[in-house]
DNA sequence: AACACCCCCTGTCGGC
DNA sequence: TGCCGACAGGGGGTGT
């Protein structure tokens, strides 16, 4: 489920509700999700105050007032819900793995079918030397991100550009949906190879630094939409993102192309083992 | 180093 | 109606 946008809004619900909250009690009723939970992961946060939350790549940083953090990620089908009393929590449904209580009487309840999520509790200071952290690229609302940080990053690939834009050592936050609307709108080919977009001197040539734009923009304009509701994705209030109605290309296979002249027909391929969504027509480069 | 493939797990949908 | 395979927003691990 969630890339970016949706990571970006859950994270926005839970700073609204959490911030300044302290964990009164954890419920796990399970061992684990994709991996064990840390041993004393409930102690670890009851007592806690919630002092921020942030986002890195796809996880989510649950900052605690001891300076340790709770990490989260929310796999495929991982969801938060929030109540702000206990009597609103509509009883235990399946696949609720962990709930969260606050000593002012809220319930954050965290459910994920598939269980591809992950929680882990960082020490205090340790947050740059985690395992799932360290080999992160570049963070595409920062900064630091540009066409030029980005042809850096693809440089000398032979993989093609969907594959490189899904892997999150070289640019984060992107999945399957974004990145195939991202190489539509920016009119390249998902087969093109990333490192033919990088100049010889590393300069990104003019497609690239169309995708580096697209990148920014896509994902500004879904964080606004409140993210892609697919099946079930929902923000913390349960309020479903809007941005699927934007899709040109993902899910629409066999459908026409909604480019203003083009009469192409929406492809599927499978790169990677995964599919991509693209029209031949428009998509060349 | 870079890439292809497999796996984790549950639910849904289309075809027969 | 039931069964079966394909597929789904992610990413770590292994083998080449």
């Amino acid at each position: 489920m969630p890339e970016l946008p949706e990571v970006e809004t859950v994270r926005n619900g839970l700073s609204r509700h959490l911030h300044g909250e302290r964990i009164s009690k954890v419920e796990l009723n399970r061992e684990g999700l994709r991996f064990p939970f840390p041993d004393g992961m409930a102690t670890a946060l009851e007592g806690r105050t919630v002092i921020g939350i942030d986002r890195r790549a796809k996880y989510l940083l649950v900052r605690l007032d001891a300076g340790s953090i709770w990490l989260i990620h929310l796999g495929m089908t991982g969801k938060f819900t929030l109540y702000n009393s206990i009597d609103e929590v509509p009883g235990q449904i399946k696949h609720d793995h962990v709930v969260i209580h606050t000593a002012s009487g809220k319930v954050a309840v965290y459910n994920d079918p598939r269980r591809f999520g992950i929680m882990d509790i960082i020490s205090p200071g340790a947050e740059d030397e985690h395992s799932l952290l360290g080999h992160l690229g570049l963070e595409p609302l920062s900064d630091e991100f540009d066409a030029l940080a980005l042809a850096s990053a693809l440089r000398g690939r032979r993989s093609p550009i969907k594959t490189a834009l899904l892997d999150q050592r070289l640019v984060v936050g992107l999945g399957n949906i974004y990145v195939c609307e991202i190489l539509h709108r920016s009119g390249v080919s998902p087969n093109t190879l990333a490192g033919e977009l990088v100049r010889k001197d590393g300069i990104p040539r003019v497609s690239l630094s169309r995708i580096a734009d697209e990148i920014r923009q896509v994902l500004v304009e879904a964080i606004e939409a409140g993210g892609s509701t697919i099946s079930d994705f929902a923000s913390v209030d349960g309020d479903l993102g809007y941005f699927a109605h934007s899709f040109q290309v993902y899910g629409r296979e066999g459908e026409p192309c909604l480019g203003k002249v083009c009469t192409g027909t929406i492809r599927r391929i499978v790169q990677g083992g995964r599919s991509t969504f693209y029209c031949s027509r428009c998509q060349r480069s």
